[in-house]
Formats: structure tokens, sequence, C-alpha cells
DNA sequence: CCCCCCCC
């Protein structure tokens, strides 16, 4: 048979070229672990010139590889693809439509000789890319299980450092092996997971100056004396003092991961002092001698039944071949799951992040201030849950671009429903290097950005009502909206067709908290009905009927004093004293105002005069459109007006 | 031996 590899495809598609109909050989397929939705697979595919490992072939096509007509060293045709960057830069082939042009025994084997493609256009030596990805091999070179990586080519030679810790730089996330080992525990639970194979060379080598065996975390119980782990710090304290009834000191913890899971690590005075500083957050170490005890599930968000605490003689060496530990472990509930779940469990999510609030400071009971920021975080189940961050997590989290945050040990609340909030202990992370996100983008950036999500946790309705009970202007006729005795609220995206400046500012009572015309008494002194007094002066304030249209209706409203201003970009002071001096400098105003789009927060309700009934729309609040999430609001609009 | 984890 003689079909030809499309030369050069490879670089093309990377880089979002288009390439028609090229002809790639598969050399690699594997799935991509995911906790929810259908599997992903990611393909590893040849030009013959170069190979590419960031293919992922969109579920409509999972048939392929689920009747293995996908395999290893077939030839295929791929007749729609589309390159996607993510937000940290990686590209993404997805694979719409492919067909294939010959079956994996017909071609034979690996055509040509191809170089990994490397995104500056450099290839390097061949990469490895294991298809095998369940059972570790009992082999030195192969015990580590975290080596099948499927990152595409980033992060080499990016380590773990000081200046990145997961927790506190989380854009900065050490690369982290595809490894399906860390979500899949079970995988190396101590029945299968013998000691003695357990990086057997380095421990025996490296481990300093012991004689125990290095052993998988999972391995530990209190009926195990003499041991040595080998671990990568994935979460660190800082010190803390306590004071009470038994006594005071001082301490710090920490937690370590290896692949066989995880645990937690108390240090007390003379060990802080001792380890503190020695222990980094990412980095690797030997650790023996140290007291098991039960661990407490109510304060603990990690997977074992044990923690530990340091003692005189505990041993805590760093070691430097660290590159097949892991760097966190964890076990991701979709949300909607979260449903299911009791009230203060400790769990971890993932979720695109489609809003985040503006941090701000809150005073706690004990008069401490501290800062907040919800965040939104929607995944492949379609639903969305907001998350609180306190603290420093709060205060440099920045959600710009939608990012994917995962969130390690978050715990789930039954305010406003279901919500989640950050604890001390939670690791936040910034689309962090791991499989489960790096599937969710891509599933977010295919289409899930237009998907109806729902909120398990309740939106703000209180105090100025401000609600987000999403309308069209339409929806305000078709569902007669303020009909009922109640007032509606709902908030709607849409742009100011036209707003009337006459009559726009009226004489109003100078007093603080009135707003009340006054009458001009024509000998200079202004009364208020209201006030019951004269007064020397008046204030201007604003009654703007404003007309707004979106593509499917538009609607009168009319804004009061604050949205005015923020819709005409002026005080009403200063309209004032602008319509009493210089009306052309007034009228532009009026026009800048025409076609501006914003989101508007409304009260409605049926208004009746002399039998004569009719809805009337007052703006609570304007606020600029966020652009993060304005793509997704109108498409899921436009699928409201399809139906 | 800690265990604070906040606010609407």
């Amino acid at each position: 048979m003689s079909v030809t590899l499309t030369q050069g495809a490879v670089e093309a598609l990377f880089k979002g070229i288009e390439v028609n109909n090229p002809v790639l050989q598969l050399l690699n397929i594997r799935p991509i672990i995911s906790q929810s939705g259908p599997p992903r697979f990611r393909l590893m595919m040849s030009d013959g010139l170069h190979s590419l490992s960031s293919l992922l072939l969109a579920t409509q096509l999972n048939h392929l590889p689920e009747e293995n007509l996908l395999v290893p060293h077939c030839v295929c045709v791929l007749k729609k693809t589309a390159t996607n960057t993510m937000t940290d830069g990686r590209r993404v082939v997805i694979v719409i439509d492919m067909e294939i042009l010959q079956s994996a025994d017909e071609t034979g084997g690996k055509i040509g000789n191809p170089t990994p493609y490397n995104a500056d256009g450099k290839t390097s030596s061949p990469q490895k890319v294991s298809s095998s990805s369940s059972e570790p091999s009992s082999s030195p070179s192969a015990a580590a299980p975290g080596t099948s990586t499927f990152s595409p080519a980033r992060g080499h030679g990016r380590g773990f450092t000081k200046e990145a810790p997961m927790k506190t730089s989380p854009v900065k996330t050490p690369p982290m092996k595809a490894s399906p080992s860390k979500f899949s525990p079970s995988k190396f639970s101590p029945s299968k997971f013998s000691p003695s194979k357990f990086s057997p060379s380095k421990a025996a080598s490296a481990s300093p100056g012991s004689s125990t065996k290095v052993v998988p975390i999972a391995y530990l119980n209190p009926y195990v004396s003499k041991w040595t782990l080998r671990a990568r710090v994935s979460n660190k304290s800082n010190i803390r003092t306590w004071s009470n009834s038994k006594g005071e000191g001082k301490l710090f913890s920490f937690e370590i991961v290896d692949e066989s899971g995880e645990i937690k690590i108390t240090a007390f005075n003379n060990e802080v002092d001792k380890f503190f500083s020695l222990v980094e957050q990412g980095k690797v170490y030997y650790i023996s001698k140290a007291t098991l005890k039960v661990a407490n599930k109510q304060y603990s968000s990690l997977k074992n039944d044990y923690e530990m605490t340091l003692h005189a003689h505990s041993s805590i060496v760093p070691c430097d071949d660290s590159q097949d530990i892991p760097t966190v472990h964890c076990d991701f509930v979709p949300i909607a799951e979260l449903e299911n779940k009791d009230k203060d469990s400790i769990v971890d999510v993932i979720g695109v992040c489609l809003s985040a609030e503006d941090v701000s400071r809150i005073t706690t009971k004990t008069s401490r201030e501290v800062s907040k920021r919800a965040l939104n975080l929607m995944d492949t189940t379609s639903k969305m849950v907001t998350v609180t961050l306190w603290g420093e997590e709060a205060e440099k989290f920045d959600g710009s671009g939608q990012p994917v945050v995962a969130i390690k040990g978050a715990r789930l609340s039954d305010f406003g429903g279901i919500s989640l909030s950050a604890l001390f202990s939670s690791t936040v992370m910034v689309n962090p290097d791991i499989p489960a996100a790096f599937s969710l983008r891509a599933w977010y950036d295919q289409g899930g950005y237009a998907v109806d999500s729902q909120s398990l946790t309740e939106v703000r309705s209180s105090g100025s009502g401000i609600t987000t009970n999403w309308k069209m202007l339409s929806d305000v006729k078709s569902e007669q909206l303020g009909h009922s005795e109640k007032a509606d609220y709902f908030c709607c995206v849409a742009t100011v067709l036209y707003t009337r400046k006459e009559n726009c500012l009226y004489q109003g009572c100078p007093s603080a908290d009135c707003k009340k015309k006054v009458i001009d008494q024509h000998n200079g002194l202004y009364r208020c009905e209201k006030c019951n007094r004269e007064f020397p002066n008046f204030k201007y304030r604003l009654l703007l009927s404003a007309n707004l249209g979106d593509f499917g209706d538009n609607q009168w409203v009319t804004c009061f004093q604050e949205t005015a201003e923020v819709l005409l970009g002026h005080s009403a002071e200063t309209l004032g004293q602008l319509r009493d001096t210089d009306e052309a400098a007034f009228d532009q105003v009026f026009q800048k105002a025409n076609f501006t789009t914003h989101i508007f927060h409304n009260r409605v309700k049926l208004e009746t005069y002399n039998d004569e009934s009719r809805v009337k729309v007052t703006v609570l609040d304007v606020q600029p459109i966020d652009h993060r999430d304005y793509s997704r609001r109108l498409l899921s609009n436009i699928r409201k007006m399809a139906n």
C-alpha cells in the first residue's frame, strides 16, 4: 500500500494554519482520565517528519478508539480540526472529523523517523509516550508510575522552585505528569504495591544514613515501625502559636504526597525551629522517625486515616532526584455531585472560573478584618458553584481569562443552598498542569462556554433587590413580569437606544435624605413640601427616562439619580450646571450615552393610574459588562429564543 | 500538644 504522509502538516496544525485533509499516522493514543463526562482520547500523530502529542479527539469520534479502529500505526486523514490556544499558552489540536485510510496491520509499523515537534519549532530527542498507563511495572525505571507523561511539550526543565510554591503562585505550578496514578490511588494500595518495589535503587543508595526501606505513604500505619518516606511537600502552613488551658506553644504543619497517597505532618516548638525553614513547599524529602497517630477527620482534608507528629529524633533530608514524585493528589468531585455531599464535607473541585467578585474586606464576629472573594466555578456537569477565597488567597486571585481553577480541600457550606469555602489548608491552583484541567479547558473552549449553567448557590437576593435573574426584554411582556402582587426583579444586558433629556433634571430638596422636588417661590427661596421648609438653595437630581433595547425588544425604563449618573457619566450637579451654561455640551452628554451597553438590574411592577395599567420598570443598578461572561450569556439567550 | 478556617 502506498500512502504518503503530509509532511509539514504537524507544524501547520500546531500553528493553526489551514491544511487540506492532511494524512497523518497515529503513533499513540490514550485516554485522559477525567472525573466526569465522556472519556477523552489524546493522540500522538506523525507526518513522517514530526510527531505531535497535543491532539485531542472530539468526543463524537470516541467510537473509533472504542471499537479498536483507531490504533497506533494506522494512517488517517484529518478532515476537520481546530487549533486552540489555552490561557497558559499551550496549544491543543482538536480532531473534529477524521477517517482511517489504512489500518495498522496494512501499514505495518511506524513510517519514517519523526521527531517530536516543539512549540519553538525545534525538535528534540524522541519523546516517550507510553500507552500503558495503569499498572506500575517492577522494573526500576518504570517503578514510578508517573513517568508515562502525557503532558504536551511544555514545562521541560521547569522545576519546582522556591519562587513558585504551588499555593502562592498557582499559575506557576510545576510540570505535573499526567499519570493516572494520582487519580486512581486505589491502584497503588499497599496490597498491590509492595514496598520492596518502591523506587528500589534510589531508596537503597540515597536514603541517607538509614537502613530502612523507602515505603509509600499508603503503606504506613502505627504498627509499622521502621520506615522512610520519599515524598513531596504539597502544602505548608505558617508558624502559628496557641495558648490554652493545656499550655502554649507554636507549631506548623505541612502535607506530603507520593504516588500512593498523602499525609499531614505537624511540628511543635523545638521541631518548628529545626524544620520550618528546611521544609519547602514543592520540594522532595526523605522523612523518617515520626510518630503516627490516627487523624482527626474533623480537621483533615487529606485522604489518610493517619497523620504524624515530628519528634526530637525525626529526620527530614532533602532529596534531589525528585522527578517521579507527583505534586498533588486530588479527587475531584463533579460540581453536580456536591448536592449529594454533606455539609462540612471536605472536597476537591475543579471548574472554569466564569466570574469572580472583586476582593472585599469584611469584619468577622471576632472583629478581625479579612479579605474575601467569591468565584463561580462551572464544570462539565453544567452546574456552577460559588467558592469563597479568604485572606491572601482572595487578594491575589486573578480571574481574568476564565481560568480553570482547582481547589484541593474546600469545605462544603449550606450558605445559599450549596457553596464552598476555602480553608487555611486548601490549595488553590489556577490553570494547574493536570489532565483534569486540560480536558475541562478543552470542553469549555469547544462549546462548554455556551451551556446554560445552573448554580447550586443561590445568588444574592437581599437588600436592594439585586438578583441575577437573567431576562431578555421581551420576557417582560411574554412572562408578564410585575403583574403579580409583588414586584419582579430581573437583570438584562441592554443597549441605551434613547434618553429623554427633557425634564431629566429637577430641583430637589437640599436636605440630606430628602429627594423631593422643591417649589421655586421666585423670591430666592425653594420650598420642600415634604420637609415643610423653605431653603435658599436646591440640589439638582436626575430622573431619566431611557429606552433600552436588546435583540428581541425594547423597553422604557426609569433611572433615578445614581443609575442615571452612571449612564450619563456625570453627576446630577454637573449636568445641572451644564444645562444652564452650555446647552451644546449638555446635548453631547446624551448623545454619548446612546448605544452604550450595560448590565441593568431592574424592578418591574404594574402601576395603575385612572383605570389604566402599565408596567413600570425601574433601574436599580447599572454595571459594566463583564466580558468574560458576556458571550456566554449571549449564547444562552440565543438558545432561549430558539426554544 | 493544634484544630483558627471568617462574610453575606
